[in-house]
DNA sequence: ATTAGCTTGTGAAATAATCCACTAATTATT
DNA sequence: AATAATTAGTGGATTATTTCACAAGCTAAT
């Protein structure tokens, strides 16, 4: 499978695709064109395309691409076949609602565990998840295998539970603290910093507003 | 304030920055370097001195950045010399999570409405926040002249409330639904797709294995 | 068949972002 | 006071990403 050598942001916008393809599927669509594709997921046409390209001449001309063929591949390149377990680390109020949540009707992702230094909360299940104490963390990770973890714990612990989970072999970190984690370079994180992106808007706003008001003063 | 023409990748380093200033600041450090910085935020040395140096000469050669003054301009970027207030439309399970999300520990912001169509949530207060029912959500943010809300619905809702927050005058959304949302320019929009985030983590994890491979059979 | 109309795939240009490497300024040391 | 050590700011090279624009190929209509 050509996998090799795809650019980030390529990579980055494949879950996008793979899910309006699947939009596309329910539909009963049989075709879409890279303009239509376009619309739906704003993505420059080209850009998508090109996207596409990197993976071989997954369409045709004249027609567009086959969703269910498209649709295949990208299951295969983003892992879908399979069910993937992932286990949840910091049962706060986010963690509570993110095994709350169905990364399952989506993706072929489940949470199948979870883990918080909590007494009350020790060998209890939460939402269909069986939840365990902080202090079997590396064990059960071993013993379940699990590759990936969501990361819901405070900032403080942050660094300390990553290099528990890494001496564990997880490979992928969905980082929900503001720290930015020191990993080795075989394991991957991707950072959701819900406070980052407020301020990120805020700023968007602020800078939108001055533009504006400099294009009435011309 | 010279706040025109920065680039998009500068602007959304800047909250990662004025988070770690704060940092510095509790820690009681007086000044900071931009290759100590680089050490903490994880971003090149170099990078960060670009990125300071379109808003000006913060630093001073052979010394390094002035911790308060630095902060406090980046204040001034960021919006975060007054409180903003938001509103958060959709008390879902990830909706009360966010609500119960200290931003403001970390952020001149807070949550200050939330609405819902669900008959026993409306007039209630959660998390100390008051609930207001889903038709009153065009009025209460006139009223309220909320200009940034986040946006915790359902994919099949997201478009539909989109438009009547657009009506209500908001500028900024920050959508943790799947779709992507269709608004006017003067209307910014920052995305939070967690499952979009865990498939591209899926995607590295593989391409990772794969190149290592390659590198071995080399 | 032939032709008109789409739509892909992609060279090449344009734009954006990062990073190297050096100068100039400042601090710290002797 | 002179010198060594730091460190910001930045010109310019490099790398990454997006976009234009068009030839080539397919579909569908006549």
């Amino acid at each position: 499978m050509a996998n090799r050598k795809i650019p980030r942001a390529t990579a980055r916008r494949l879950p996008v695709y793979y899910r309006y393809l699947n939009v596309l599927l329910n539909a009963n669509k049989k075709r879409v064109s890279s303009t239509e594709l376009s619309k739906a997921v704003q993505v420059d046409s080209a850009t998508i395309r090109r996207d596409f390209s990197y993976f071989g001449e997954l369409g045709k001309r004249g027609y567009g691409y086959d969703v269910e063929n498209l649709l295949k591949f990208f299951r295969g390149i983003l892992n879908q076949d399979k069910l993937t377990s992932v286990a949840l680390v910091g049962v706060g109020s986010l963690g509570s609602a993110l095994m709350n949540y169905n990364f399952h009707q989506n993706t072929n992702l489940r949470i199948s565990a979870a883990f918080d230094p909590k007494k009350e909360l020790a060998n209890t299940i939460k939402s269909g998840i069986p939840v365990y104490p902080a202090d079997e963390l590396v064990e059960q990770i071993k013993d379940q295998q699990i590759d990936i973890v969501i990361l819901t714990v405070p900032a403080s612990q942050a660094q300390k539970v990553t290099d528990q989970l890494i001496s564990a072999g997880v490979h992928g970190i969905l980082n929900f603290s503001p720290v930015r984690l020191s990993v080795p370079k075989d394991v991957q994180v991707q950072n959701i910093d819900m406070t980052n992106e407020l301020q990120t808007l805020t700023y968007f706003i602020e800078s939108n507003r001055l533009n504006a008001k400099d294009e009435q003063e011309k």
